[in-house]
DNA sequence: GTTAGCACTCGACACGTGAGAGTGCTAACT
DNA sequence: AGTTAGCACTCTCACGTGTCGAGTGCTAAC
């Protein structure tokens, strides 16, 4: 008799919440529906297997477990993950080792900023078993840090345009005119003169005041345009840049083992729209932040978690990075991983102004 | 009576090859072992499927088929494909409409060299429906074009460093004493006077010669050596760079539906050593070449085939494109396609000097 | 409120069977 | 001599069946 009925559907007791997190750490480890019996055989719970099917049956009504089929173990609902996830919101952090294993990579790759982010990828890949996502610092509105002309051949001339925060882009300009190395320097210099630290706005707006008459000024005029023509496409992109390594990783989960629903996965995180929209959300939060399964908006995205983490500073250039792995997965873990290494990206772009 | 048998290993005669032809597109195309009715039925070979029957057993005989059990239909072996490969050494170029589509494509790329070598890779992905490979084009000694130094703060400044062939490199300098950019571009002037064109190499021999008690000396004697320290660096990389796209393309075909064949070709991707030697030999010999199934050293690549081009200039710089896809791959069309993109490249990177 | 006991459910696995595809061989035909 | 129809044979694959075991929910006793 007396059969347990969950009096409310206010917060869980500490013993509803020792055997979620108790089932959510099992499936984790194991990618097996979990049984009443192996979890009191492996956690010590102190009281019986009925007693614990009677909790599971509670957790499963309040919709944080699930039952596959009808004599299995239970599963993990999003829900239930979620909840796990609110009650680690201070994560043990990464170990020492570990972060010093980190340090070192970042140490080896000779500061060459543009390969920053790939490598935050890639450390994060390796550390959490999944896939390591990250996107370059992307300023709100680009600046110029630094114009340099090249000549290639008569009518032919290499702009390259480095942007504060650490892009560089090469363009390819075709002259009106032929125009050799020592013109193109001197045009280069009056360009950094001119427009050094301003946005495609600013050029803009100097532009205006150009005298079109001054045969002197349509070199330095027309690379000008160049310049704000790609600082425009620059700030209007979404997402510069997005890299990710470590596909491989999430295959090796059971639960994609054969199935083409990782290969969906993959075309869905071309969505650049979604995914723009997500990350950018994520940079303005200014914290971790993790969406779980079903969260996702895409249906691509219902099986997988992102574990993401922007950095940089608020307002003047930010990028994310995190781990993309199955909704079955060591949050706890991840949110460690993925808070160290946005932490150390911070580090690392604030050496550059 | 009168059982056909093979007079000699010689020459295959015009029925034999007709029908090995017949084979290898039709496995192709269905993924499924062929049979002797299928093959009389869709090919109009003008004889019975018994004498087909006897042909094929000749060719397994010979090597170029198998059968994967006793009642299956013949599967093409390594061996097969290859005599099908050599056989099409002038394959039909690729439609006029195609190349105009990749041309256009290429054309909307905005000039940005460095992102030539990305896009042909996505480029042949999406018209062979297999992974696209591609290299940088890489100088066999690296030329300095053009050299930038910027202050980011008192001792750190940010060196810009374009070389020929249309790498840049973005290097953090740590400074021994405050500089501001004005002593910076003093600097880079000189170093640009000083080295442009230059290879490693010739640094070292210049620097030799510099007085080493005029204090005008160390920033640019302290520049100069990292110069020359990232082009020795770039120089001995076997492959700088290597770009992928479209791995899920070959996920899609059958025989890697399930298995974890793909996984280990993946990571066999990484193996560097193998991969650069492989890749060094295509650039040097100077003309498409296919690298089928077992002809691949590594174990985990003997399911694929590799299709690839060199570009750019003998002796100058040289990169490669290409197309790994599964074994079973319609060799004809990657060939044809691999060509044509490695001939794009090659305009493409004879604009720039 | 907890626990032991028990009937019940359902997937996983092994096994057996039949259909179908494709072969090699033989004997007749051109 | 080369080609073809016919046929027995082999092997895979799909399907249905039966068994096993894990895990459950329920009930009655503690």
């Amino acid at each position: 008799m007396a059969r347990r009925v969950r009096r409310s559907n206010g917060p869980l007791d500490l013993r509803e919440q020792a055997i979620l997190r108790a089932v959510i750490e099992e499936y984790v480890a194991t990618a097996t529906p979990v049984g009443s019996v192996a979890l009191v055989e492996r956690y010590g719970l102190g009281v019986s297997s009925a007693t614990v099917r009677a909790i599971l049956a509670e957790l499963e009504a309040a919709g944080y477990l699930d039952q596959p089929h009808t004599s299995a173990g239970r599963v993990p609902t999003d829900h239930g993950y979620r909840y796990y996830v609110s009650s680690i919101v201070d994560s043990p952090p990464l170990s020492p080792v570990e972060e010093l294993m980190i340090r070192h990579q970042f140490g080896q790759v000779e500061a060459a900023s543009e390969h920053w982010f790939r490598l935050a990828a890639t450390t994060l890949a390796g550390l959490t078993h999944a896939a390591g996502l990250a996107t370059p610092a992307k300023p709100r509105a680009a600046r110029v840090r630094r114009v340099d002309l090249v000549a290639i051949q008569d009518r032919l001339a290499s702009l390259i345009l480095v942007l504060r925060e650490g892009s560089i882009k090469q363009i390819l300009l075709s002259l009106d005119e032929a125009a050799d190395q020592a013109a193109l320097s001197a045009a280069a210099e009056r360009l950094n003169r001119l427009f050094t630290d301003q946005t495609a706005r600013q050029i803009d707006a100097t532009l205006v005041r150009f005298d079109p008459d001054d045969p002197a000024n349509i070199l330095v005029r027309k690379v000008a345009e160049r310049i704000a023509r790609s600082m425009r496409e620059f700030d209007t992109a979404l997402i510069e840049e997005f890299f990710s390594d470590g596909l491989l990783n999430v295959m090796e989960a059971p639960e994609f083992a054969q199935s083409d629903k990782l290969r969906r996965v993959f075309s869905a995180l071309e969505n650049r729209a979604w995914l723009g929209e997500l990350l950018r959300g994520v940079a303005s939060s200014g914290r971790v932040q993790v969406f779980i399964g079903g969260e996702n908006e895409p249906p691509e995205m219902h099986d997988v978690s992102l574990v993401l983490a922007p950095y940089g500073r608020p307002g003047r250039a930010v990028g994310v990075v995190g781990v993309l792995g199955p909704t079955r997965m060591s949050y706890a873990h991840a949110i460690g991983t993925v808070r160290f290494v946005g932490g150390l990206m911070n580090e690392l772009t604030d050496q550059l102004s």
